[in-house]
DNA sequence: GCAAAGATTTGCT
DNA sequence: GCAAATCTTTGCC
């Protein structure tokens, strides 16, 4: 029973600091639905402990504040066009798993299966505002850079300062910051247990204004994948892809 | 078996 | 504004 001033939560609620599960059934739907569901949730990371390779990393916590929709075998934007194949099989299973690839022989992108098993559909993550673990994940940028450098052979080049907003503003980035690569594909995003997985916005948390516009990257796909606005994004967040001005 | 292109990011011009 | 870096996946011969 719930009576003013109750300090216990209302059922179902999320407990107050506690962290509560992404749901299932948000996902389990027409990815539309889902993306706008997906937007605010938090992405989590547990901490790496140090090994022989390194010291280790602390827990990591991000907002996502920017998906794209890829929906069905018919959307020529998506991996499912060409029918189910090795990399992606896992985007015709159980909504709430991960499927990473690895874009341009370089940067690895996470997406977040949707719809009911046998549907081929997901949102890929394409921002995330930082909240915790901002140090992790700037070890983790700054490896990155430093190979970069290191193959472009550029020793006078020096690594330009990264607001902390802008550590995971793309998708390629929201990987480099989380660690994520394509051994992740695979995962439960919905199991409490699982070293990389989503969360619910905390309660009292409000909804986040949604712009929604064309999808990034996809010149080759045909009209009118090309202009369809699946692509969403939190209004006013710093941390959306793309140059700042 | 080989060639082409890619759900990106960065740094230089 | 443009091109390079880099390697997996897919299509075609």
């Amino acid at each position: 029973m719930i009576v003013p001033g109750d300090p216990r939560p209302p059922p179902g609620a999320p407990h107050p600091g506690r962290p509560s599960p992404f749901p299932r059934d948000r996902l389990e739907r027409p990815t539309l639905e889902a993306a706008r569901a997906l937007l605010g949730a938090r992405l989590v990371r547990d901490a790496v402990p140090a090994t022989d390779e390194g010291s280790g990393l602390g827990r990591r916590v991000g907002r996502i504040v920017e998906v794209e929709a890829y929906i069905g075998e018919d959307d020529l934007a998506s991996h499912a066009r060409f029918g189910p194949t090795d990399r992606n099989r896992v985007m015709y299973g159980p909504p709430g798993t991960a499927y990473v690839y690895l874009v341009y022989g370089m940067h690895h992108c996470l997406n977040v299966v949707t719809e009911p098993t046998g549907r081929p559909a997901a949102l890929l993550v394409r921002a995330v505002e930082p909240i915790d673990g901002v140090d992790a994940m700037r070890a983790e940028r700054e490896a990155l850079s430093a190979g970069r450098r290191r193959a472009r052979a550029s020793t006078d080049a020096r690594p330009r300062h990264i607001p902390d907003a802008r550590l995971a503003a793309g998708p390629g980035l929201v990987a480099a910051a989380f660690g994520i690569t394509r051994r992740d594909t695979g995962i439960d995003l919905c199991d409490p247990s699982s070293p990389l997985r989503l969360e619910s916005p905390p309660g009292g948390e409000p909804p986040p204004d949604v712009v929604t516009g064309p999808r990034i990257g996809i010149a080759y796909a045909a009209e009118p994948w090309t202009s369809v606005a699946w692509r969403f994004t939190v209004a006013g967040s710093p941390s959306i892809s793309g140059r700042r001005r």
